[in-house]
DNA sequence: CCGATTTGTTTTAAACTTAAAGTACCTTGC
DNA sequence: GCAAGGTACTTTAAGTTTAAAACAAATCGG
């Protein structure tokens, strides 16, 4: 009666596939309404949020799984709204390091609350044991992906 | 020292967009070199193997989470390649019904078997006791997320 | 019947995506 | 020093995505 593997998987799949893409879709409604920004500029903020200081553009195209390519026009936008700035690496003028301004902090977090307000009321029907279940295997689904995905990684 | 809720779904909901990212990728990077198609391409001919007959574009884009901008596109380019049919409702001038061909739905199964196997693959390092709480879960939110999209709907 | 509204689909504009080629700068080995 | 090669980033070209506006056909109210 136990469903084969394979295609236990295919419905797990179609199931999360579809999960996200309605969440996204949501988080890129409320973005452009409320911020007029999009979901990629939150995610470049929300990587340089983290930081504790300036990191290079390599650095940030690591964390955000974007190709460094599309980096370059998201931060160029970014500087000009005034959320980022950047500066020349005075030891080596390839490098750019790149920081939230003060007010990207600020647009950030105010961003970043409404924004886990929404993700929380979109995952309001599931019980904090169910989260932790979920939280147990998406980490682990995770990490077997980063595991099969690169061959060699240094960091 | 339990996280509150609005944290642990903000952990939540970034591992589970991260891992279908990855997987994603992988399907594109997948159907691009096999088939040389695309991931929209794949969803619009699997909702149309579900179907038992012609349905309409709305119908269509309900299935796929897609914009129906985006559809016409799409639909566009199967009906050139021979993969679905499409004719106008006598009753209805505004509306179209699509179909797989039979060359349309032989050329979506091998696809899809291929695919089952990647996706397969991928959630290898799962236990099938995690795959069938990752499908509760999944099921659970996606019941949730439905509900409170749409205010109504008839069905 | 005829305008007004609704519904089904298509078009459009702007942003994003990627891979690949290009540019500028640094580093290394003579 | 200076050519050769490597590194950091940007540009380009081609294509996808989305929301929203536009279009076309049907239906409704008078």
């Amino acid at each position: 009666m136990a469903a084969p593997h394979a295609k236990q998987s295919l419905r797990v799949w179609l199931r999360m596939l579809r999960a996200t893409t309605i969440i996204e879709k949501r988080i890129r409604g409320y973005l452009k309404a409320e911020f007029d920004s999009t979901l990629p500029r939150f995610d470049v903020l929300s990587a340089l949020d983290r930081e504790t200081g300036p990191i290079t553009m390599s650095a940030l195209t690591d964390h955000l799984l974007v190709s460094n390519g599309n980096l370059t026009g998201l931060v160029n936008r970014l500087v000009e709204d005034g959320l980022i700035s950047r500066e020349i690496d005075p030891e080596d003028r390839r490098v750019q390091h790149v920081v939230l301004t003060p007010e990207g902090r600020r647009a950030f977090r105010e961003m970043a609350d409404k924004h886990e307000a929404l993700v929380d009321s979109l995952f309001a029907a599931m019980s904090d044991e169910d989260m932790a279940t979920l939280l147990d295997l998406t980490t682990t689904l995770n990490s077997a992906l980063q595991n099969g995905a690169r061959p060699a990684e240094d960091a």
